[in-house]
DNA sequence: TACCGGTTGTGACTGTTATCACAACCAGAC
DNA sequence: GTCTGGTTGTGATAACAGTCACAACCGGTA
């Protein structure tokens, strides 16, 4: 919440040249060079041809983020997009009352801030890491002198944009058209336990990274309500507890709540 | 809600080649070269350099649709973009149970089913004509072809799917941090007040071109909500009705409605 | 004129959920 | 062990808004 000098912590790690991973002042390896990085072929935005990416590799600042840090926050105009390579960030609105709803938590492989950097207007949400990660960082004027340059880039951003959208459509059905708040905690959950190839089984585990607040802000309701419902959910043997991995016993049952309320 | 055959209505219109406009169908002149079309500089789309204009030329069909008439549904297989040149389209997503949100009135200038048709996924909304009116549509792999071909309309793209995101992000805030419905609906009139030139005046006046179960609709309520929210605020002297105008006459009350609920 | 379908206005009732208040709990620091 | 801050559990209460039911209205048409 408490915005930081700039969003940019700039990594002070040995030289680059030497080797593709350095230490970082967090305590994790940070991916140098994008050319030699190994989860590239599986990032939508990553898996560009090489001219592409050695141009991208001149204009990006490779840098390492401690947990809480915020990268952006909404309303400031565009400084420029910030590509999550390892860690995971909190995408959140928030009214002028100081209500937050989280709309996201963004993974590796994700492009932060590209909208508003293409459009040129503010952006439209807070970002925050929530864990350690490396993210690099490419100014606005560069990115764009790159994308008109890069004609393959540019259609990936585009994918990305298509992919953002139609996260924010999702949300906007969840938020306006269901009827109960337990109706869209049943939703979240079953989208969270169909994640980790646990969408197959019968009766799929997952884990609750975040707390009852959190969770209450990803659907728009208050603290007690998600406490209540959960409290409810176990009563009835639909999910079961083991510390902070969450059973979910009865899918039908919870299908059955997320589409009827 | 009635989707047609194939949400294309072909014009059979007189010879293209003859001139720039030719009378339709449903009684409107349709343009039909984007190479001479006079709206072509204000949209984002559509002001392309003359080489991409005149490879759009063409693969896009030039067609006339009558009111109602559904581009297509959600959940369909994208079957390519329909940029709206002239008309209003509705776009709404839609719950098992029936019911609706709109989640926006499209004008013309904009750039329908792109980003499904760009991701290759379903089309996340339903889109459906509310009068009559001219689209441009596109096939899908013509559409990803030209994109390759030409950067700067990929570019162009980019932009629209920006407003898009930019577009949902307002949508998300308004459903989801809002305390009431009298809140929202406070929002929308703001909104539809700051078009036509009303934004600066003090008392600004706007048409109500939809009914109140489609107002209903847009802020996620039912339709008794928004006929008591409306005569609460004309019994409080903040907005007054001239037959389908609307009249703000306490601005900053809305105002203060809006941010507090 | 009377009729008609769609829209708007209004009352009564009910369920859901926000809010406040406080107790219980848990993990880590000391 | 004790303290402490953050989290979770639970009750009481009030307000908001959905739903049903029906009256009133309005514009077009036969």
């Amino acid at each position: 919440m408490t915005p930081d000098t700039h969003g940019l912590f700039m990594c002070p790690g040995p030289d680059a040249s030497q080797g593709v991973y350095v230490l970082s002042p967090y305590g994790l390896d940070i991916i140098e060079s994008c050319l030699t990085c190994k989860m590239r072929a599986d990032r939508i935005f990553c898996d560009l041809p090489t001219p592409a990416l050695q141009a991208f590799e001149t204009i990006k600042y490779a840098t390492a983020y401690p947990k809480g840090a915020v990268l952006f926050v909404e309303g400031q105009a565009p400084r420029g997009i910030f590509v999550l390579c390892k860690g995971r960030v909190k995408l959140s609105i928030c009214a002028t009352d100081g209500k937050t709803l989280i709309l996201k938590i963004a993974e590796a492989g994700e492009v932060l801030g590209l909208s508003a950097t293409v459009s040129g207007k503010p952006y439209e949400l807070t970002a925050e890491t929530i864990d350690p990660g490396q993210i690099n960082f490419v100014k606005r004027e560069d990115f764009l002198r790159f994308l008109k340059e890069h004609s393959d880039a540019c259609f990936k951003v585009a994918e990305q944009l298509s992919d953002k959208y139609n996260n924010a459509c999702h949300e906007v059905r969840s938020l306006g058209l269901s009827h109960s708040a337990g109706e869209k905690l049943a939703k979240l959950l079953l989208e969270w336990s169909s994640k980790n190839g646990e969408a197959a089984k019968a009766e799929p585990r997952l884990k609750l990274a975040l707390t009852h607040e959190e969770i209450a802000q990803m659907i728009g309701t208050s603290r007690e309500t998600v406490t209540r419902l959960f409290a409810d959910l176990k009563k009835r043997q639909i999910v079961q507890a083991k510390g902070s991995t969450l059973l979910i016993r009865n899918k039908a049952a919870l299908k059955a709540l997320a589409s009827s309320g």
